[in-house]
DNA sequence: AAAAAAAGAATGAACATTCATTTTTGATGT
DNA sequence: ACATCAAAAATGAATGTTCATTCTTTTTTT
């Protein structure tokens, strides 16, 4: 066990290196030995538990993701309606965007540059697929507008991250209302008003 | 002229492959070596366009930003109605995003890594004054939502990166249709209900 | 005491930048 | 028109550094 819990101690500590360093000073500039430094490893050490680098950036990537997903989901059961449903959701997602905005950050920049390969974003993207099925129920009952998936997550989920990267900037700041009002902006833009 | 000339059209090459290896490789993995042969130059010519790779890229971003407000605005006319200046504007950025794709990709994966530096990001900003007036009279007239203007754009605006994203991928295609929900969705997630 | 884990130092490749030379440009005088 | 030539622009080859990865040795575990 003491051996076990080491490692992934260790193994912790490297993928939480990762993600401040990327964040920070982006991919290029961060080498291993900084990596390792941070971690409180050798460099040599971080081969015992990655490949590569192109490999421990993968794997912090699905971790990260894991995460996020688990959390999004977390209080979401599928017996609930459709518009309980979302908003349940879109909370959870709002909540880890402003509040674990370092784990957020890492997404963003992940998503926006070909820093990750692709099986990697694949293995990635495989678990929003509740919130997909969700929007798929919604367009049979007619309560979600009968549009693309990519247009109901760009109108409704992806402000978040827009917002979390500014709140991160600190030139603006989210307060309890205004996610409200941010929620309201996400329903109605995805509802079917018809 | 004839010398002018020659010095604009290596600046604009070296431009032009910088903005197409960082989109297809990331900024870690473009070498000044491949973004000279891409550009038909020796390494060393660049270093008399530009100081270095920082500065190549910062200046790679303000010109693209400088053409994408530019373009944005093109249609604009202040004396237009809130409204008829909103959809102008939008219509114009969907153009650019979805038609210059390069471009905004480019852009998109700069906004999102530290890989332009603070001073050069502010130089990029500044183009897009017009909406923020634009809005800021939209609110005094009681058109628009009385909201932060980040709010507003993210709802409004930033949706089209995501789809532009995503048509860049391949999985996802917009057409004139889908163009104009779209805006409809956008409109009216800015628009005062009330 | 053998096996596993970790470490620090070494290795070699890749790369940004500079250097020494060559080529191009365009003004000037014929 | 053309030849000359200094200045500017461009080049390919060096330079020195940084960095990912590996090697050998040491430490820890069981």
């Amino acid at each position: 066990m003491a051996k076990l819990q080491k490692s992934i101690d260790k193994r912790n500590a490297l993928i939480k290196a990762t993600i401040e360093l990327v964040n920070n000073n982006g991919f290029h500039a961060t080498p291993m030995s900084k990596i390792a430094k941070m971690a409180n490893v050798s460099p040599a050490t971080i081969y015992l538990y990655f490949e590569n680098k192109q490999d421990l950036v993968n794997k912090t990537y699905i971790e990260v993701k894991a995460q996020y997903t688990a959390f999004t989901f977390a209080d979401y059961d599928v017996g609930m309606s459709v518009e309980e449903g979302f908003e349940t959701i879109w909370k959870r997602i709002a909540q880890f965007k402003l509040n674990e905005s370092e784990n957020a950050m890492f997404l963003a920049q992940c998503d926006n540059t070909p820093i990750i390969d692709e099986p990697s974003l694949q293995e990635g993207i495989k678990h929003l697929q509740p919130l997909l099925d969700l929007w798929d129920r919604g367009k049979k009952e007619g309560v979600i507008k009968p549009v693309s998936n990519y247009i109901l997550y760009a109108y409704s989920i992806n402000p978040l991250s827009f917002l979390m990267v500014n709140q991160k900037r600190g030139v603006f700041q989210l307060d309890k209302t205004q996610i409200e009002e941010a929620y309201q902006s996400a329903w109605s833009s995805i509802k079917n008003n018809k």
